[in-house]
DNA sequence: TTGATTATTGCAAAAAAACGCATTATTTTA
DNA sequence: TAAAATAATGCGTTTTTTTGCAATAATCAA
């Protein structure tokens, strides 16, 4: 068989069934497994493939969200940078869904090891991408406002959980505490804060000091606050007054 | 033989078998190697062969070998179009997650209102944007390759569902039934096809009479078979036998 | 962690391609 | 027609490509 062909047959098995082995391949075609590896090589340098350790996957369902418009995606990029420093390996985490999360999951170091729960749609498919992370979804009916699950069965789930961080982003936070105006997020958002052992707030600069109709929880709960300003900004004044650590 | 009469004849074989061998090519006409690949070089020069090292391969061969980004994609299209007369107001529908049940997701009709149960990252994503139909995901960890929630979780939610019919794009279908060659998601589409009253077989025909190594189901649990064929077609001769409905 | 599988690297053998050149065949033209 | 010019072909040599193998490194799974 030309080398030609070998590779059309193997770009066509991958189309058929998404993924392919080395080893199954070597058998199939009689040829030595480095052959086939570097086919695979081949393939992925001219981007048709996925390479993986053991063979390769199809690229269509590897494709990544666009990155559309975000709002302030410079400050929340900062944000995210400062929460990424505190993720440990090995550590349970829970997540919400918004866009500073995403950004989040885009920065995450490739060889960190942890697991990651989410009930948001665009958080798992982010999360998905990562080589070393455990991805657990909290599935539940869907809300299409916030592409997250919600309802009766993702919080029972989520209480059956301890983490060991949650990391949320916010809507709204003030002297009070965290707010937000859909009643199904609330319920979730209150389930992830009572079931980790930390709770991180990422929130950019203009959604301090506001707030919304239901409550998620006091400042007391929440241990670290991370907005793209400096921790020393007059704004966050009233923060460090809490117990809160600021960065 | 004269030169042109040589090319003809080359240019005969390779119509007829696809692809040829410059070592083949020289014992049968008696000439060099070096006059064959000079032969090729001109005919792949007005452009009609594609040379490889060893040979060359017709262009048709060629044209398979540069894709469209989802394979078959007008295949699925129209699979997408046959499945999605059969889904009705008010039905419940359990689906997977290849790239067919995609294409289904984006062409659903707009008026429609259904609930659709999926554990595909994709597909959720997918079925999210429609205005009328509720989704739930079937949470559980995330197979990084598949895309899909895997493990004893989503299979026990699943188990929880009675849906009126189970959309499944598969990766073979053969005389035995249907079978894929990653355990987990196997046992996932074994729940849900036992979760459904009917279950509706989704398949491009290159998928058809190809077996893997783990089992789904036997032809006996499948209602209806859609590919892009028409019904009368020889290639499903065998599946009519079988109690199915095909489409 | 360990043991097993998979990757990487360097190397060597085999196959194919490229190149120069001599020989032969074909065509042109005086 | 015959000599000259041109084209086609085969052969030996050199290069490049392809492939498999072995030793070592990296990675995965239990």
């Amino acid at each position: 068989m030309l080398k030609t062909e070998r590779q059309a047959y193997i770009l066509r098995k991958i189309d058929l069934h998404n993924r392919v082995l080395s080893s199954d391949l070597s058998i199939e075609i009689s040829v030595s497994e480095d052959t086939i590896r570097r086919d695979l090589n081949e393939l992925a340098e001219s981007d048709k493939i996925i390479k993986v350790h053991g063979g390769a996957l199809s690229k269509s369902f590897h494709s990544s969200f666009l990155r559309s418009d975000v709002f302030r995606a410079d400050s929340k990029r900062v944000i995210a940078e400062k929460a990424v420093k505190l993720i440990k390996n090995d550590m349970f985490i829970l997540t919400g869904g918004g866009t500073t999360i995403i950004e989040l999951a885009r920065i995450l170091p490739r060889d960190l090891h942890a697991t990651f729960f989410t009930g948001s749609v665009p958080a798992v498919y982010e999360y998905a991408q990562h080589p070393n992370i455990e991805v657990v979804f909290i599935g539940d009916k869907i809300s299409k406002s916030s592409q997250i699950a919600v309802g009766g069965e993702a919080i029972s789930r989520i209480n059956g959980i301890k983490a060991d961080l949650c990391l949320l982003g916010v809507n709204t936070i003030d002297e009070d505490g965290l707010t937000d105006n859909d009643w199904d997020v609330v319920q979730l958002k209150k389930a992830m804060v009572q079931a980790s052992k930390k709770t991180i707030v990422l929130s950019i600069s203009e959604k301090i000091n506001t707030h919304q109709r239901f409550m998620i929880c006091g400042l007391d709960q929440v241990d670290t606050l991370i907005t793209e300003l400096e921790p020393s900004d007059p704004l966050l004044i009233n923060y460090h007054a809490k117990n809160i650590t600021i960065l």
